[in-house]
DNA sequence: CCATTAATTCACCAATTGGTGAATTAATGT
DNA sequence: ACATTAATTCACCAATTGGTGAATTAATGG
């Protein structure tokens, strides 16, 4: 009858975490929080997590796998330079859409561990080689690489700030609107020329 | 000899509490880390300050007020549509480039009164509004407007989660490239039409 | 049934922190 | 000098919170 086991209690916690860091922030979570939320005291979260930096921790590090994985996967499909950069900021507002945790990990304010940031920086580099080959090919705007992956990644990450499942707008639609903002920005091209 | 009025005596902790959050964030930083970087005890600071709210209150609502009205000046002299949403974003970034207090008030961790958070709304509309102008008189793409101006505003606001006035780029470097990258984006305009 | 291990609770500690009351010192006008 | 007010300190409270030790209950295998 005691159905879930030891990793599977964990996950409990993960998701329940999870979400609360992201509802009410790190600082504004305490452990009493999330074990109460499962029924539990808080004991029972130490009996699971060495301590409530290793939850925040799994979470980022998950989540970070997670698109990194994804983006594999999106990548070894697309071999034009521009429309690999695309995909990429895809993927990316669709794994912080799908995933909220990811968004809470990408933007959160708890100290990581210098192993975590440095996961963070990996990932942000690809994007940026992404871009410097699409300036190489032409295909993307001669800007300062570095800059313009920020503004990229900006972008892409606010819409985790904001976004609720129930609202006006579906996903996809959502993605589709930022990905063009992203490639195109605001101004009308003059199609007019010149 | 006592060369500081009450209202000096006040900026003075506006200025170090603004600079303290910023670095830290609100939750980190204590009344009593405000005080001490002054040289004072806690309970100084609550002889000029009602309470840890009413001073975050204050910097974030200077800092809205400083941009409005600076935004104010500058479309006063700007009256095509895409000059006058160009200039707004110039702006706010600029604004946020200068005063690292303005990004922590639009990006902050506190919770605000619902008054202030009308303020922070407020400045958006205006900016959906300076959209909404654009995609009628064709000058701005005809994407959901509050979507756009959640777009647009991102790219502005993140610069101040990272600039340092010391670093690689300076700041009328960052703010020409985040202005351009929010009006065109990454791709390259096919010059060859289509 | 019993011994062992897994899971959970209770009561507590120590540190931090927002905030306060009462007393003390410095400055000021008269 | 002196009374008044401004400015500051000291000692403290109460609440929150991350974390722990010891005991207790539930599950399990022999």
């Amino acid at each position: 009858m005691s159905e879930l086991s030891f990793e599977e209690r964990r996950e409990l916690f993960l998701n329940v975490a999870a979400r609360l860091f992201e509802e009410r922030g790190y600082k504004n979570t305490s452990v009493e929080d999330i074990a109460a939320e499962l029924g539990f005291t808080k004991k029972v979260f130490y009996y699971y997590w060495k301590n409530k930096q290793e939850i925040v921790q799994e979470i980022h590090d998950r989540g970070l796998a997670l698109i990194n994985t994804q983006l594999d996967a999106v990548l070894e499909r697309e071999h034009e330079p521009a429309a690999r950069l695309d995909a990429a900021i895809r993927n990316h507002i669709r794994s912080v859409l799908r995933d909220r945790s990811i968004a809470g990990a990408l933007l959160g304010d708890f100290d990581f561990s210098e192993e975590t940031l440095e996961g963070r920086r990996a990932y942000t580099r690809r994007f940026q080689e992404l871009v410097e080959e699409g300036i190489a090919a032409g295909v993307v705007r001669d800007l300062d690489p570095k800059m313009l992956t920020f503004a990229i990644l900006s972008v892409c990450n606010s819409v985790g700030g904001w976004y609720r499942p129930d609202g006006r707008l579906s996903s996809e639609e959502i993605q589709e609107i930022f990905a063009s903002f992203a490639a195109e920005g605001w101004r009308t091209s003059s199609t007019g020329g010149r």
